[in-house]
DNA sequence: GTCGTTCTGTGCGCTAACGGACATATGAGA
DNA sequence: TCTCATATGTCCGTTAGCGCACAGAACGAC
């Protein structure tokens, strides 16, 4: 791994998957127009409708895609983090989408031109194959949602949500309001206080004041749906082995 | 579009929108590997977890993309017809998803190699442009039914499903008992036929022994969600407009 | 016709989640 | 240390949808 810079040495908080799984040559080229820029909480990277200037790379934060209906009410689509990028629409040629990306765990993000990627993509090659791959990927990840969002209580599906959200950051820990992870399920903020009081509860969780620890994942891999396993497959098998930092 | 051997002189129940929008080029080199197969109801074009033999292009049948819990349970993802292609994996680079497709409506299909697809994919060029672009307006299609999965009521869903379908087919029928409609929507069929029956009393719909006609489109389009609108929209957005056949 | 299968209608009781109101706890800042 | 905004806990009644059981209705086969 020695020979490619996205691997090593970058001076970052820690790397983006996509772009340390990228040949040598090809990141070079990237490289220049290459950004890293931190996303503060709460950002929208993403507008619903809007034109995307730039796609992210997450390095150590969590963006979340959703819909927000007219009435107000949102719903989670999928979750993005160092494993894939926000801003596929861009290269699938439709430029825009109907959903917001909005950061959901502070961190930093490697920012690219939208033309730059536009311009790489269309050479084919390593780095298209690997967007694509991602993009499966993150379909998958939306299918499963629809279907969690049909079967599956609040308490599985916030264990789907936590094990989601842990796996794509550094440590056991993520800070998030109830009210605000609510918003994301598209639940009540009541839902999921008494959901993670069982959590608690039962000792897998410990959390106060929007602050989330996970105590036990084996015991929340016990709880969740198969959603998550299915996600979590799928990623595996699609996207480029996470290299040791 | 007479120079479009797709738009017009095909001896078929219909065409496919997206081989119908190839350059006449790119048409004439995929003709003779495109064979016209039908498909009947409730066959599985597409298991999950296998491998993708051929793709799929829908001329006047419905295929629904569905997950199957292990508890039997079911869930719609999308729905495809002459609009699109079924097996988007192939060319995403996973070869195979976690979902099913079922044909939802009898008809006809344009049936190629998976490896020809891939191959002509690889090329880049205005078809892999128009299957990234289907496959976005997918991807929205998805997102918009884990957000209704979310958010509304089972009647609001079946006029989706109602309208979804009625694009996708020649007439403003269809054939589905309310048990398979139901097992689209992840739903019981008692609530399916709750559902139907208001629809009926209040003239949008009627319906018998599996038969259903939509009596009043514009009617449906007033009870029916913004899910439908955004999916619609994005589709239309995306996609080559239907010529007329 | 008659039978039997397959759809559709309807009536339970039950539960998860909703919507709203309010009580309590906690931690950051004065 | 006290204060206050914010986060969490808990109570209500209400409702949509579930699971089950069974009754009627329509159609095809004979």
């Amino acid at each position: 791994m020695g020979n490619n810079p996205a691997a090593s040495g970058i001076p970052t908080p820690t790397r983006n998957d996509l772009l340390a799984a990228l040949p040598a040559v090809d990141y070079q080229r990237l490289l220049p127009d290459l950004e890293l820029v931190p996303l503060p909480l709460g950002l929208a990277v993403y507008e619903s409708g809007g034109t995307l200037g730039y796609v992210y790379f997450p390095t150590d934060c969590i963006v979340s895609l959703l819909y927000v209906m007219k009435d107000g009410a949102s719903a989670e689509i999928a979750v993005v983090g160092h494993e894939g990028l926000v801003g596929v629409a861009l290269f699938m040629g439709g430029e825009s989408t109907p959903s917001r990306a909005v950061v959901q765990s502070a961190g930093y993000a490697y920012r690219l031109e939208s033309k730059i990627l536009k311009r790489e993509f269309e050479h084919g090659g390593p780095l298209q194959h690997l967007l694509l791959r991602y993009t499966q990927a993150l379909i998958t990840q939306m299918a499963q949602t629809a279907v969690c969002n049909r079967h599956h209580s609040v308490e599985q599906q916030l264990c789907r949500w936590l094990l989601l959200s842990i796996d794509r950051l550094p440590a056991n820990e993520l800070n998030m309001t109830q009210e605000l992870i609510a918003n994301m399920l598209g639940v009540r903020r009541e839902g999921v206080t008494e959901a993670a009081g069982h959590l608690q509860t039962a000792g897998l969780i410990h959390y106060s004041r929007g602050h989330i620890r996970v105590l036990d994942r084996p015991g929340l891999e016990e709880r969740v749906c198969e959603c998550y396993e299915v996600v979590k497959r799928e990623s595996d098998r699609l996207l480029p082995e996470r290299v040791a930092s």
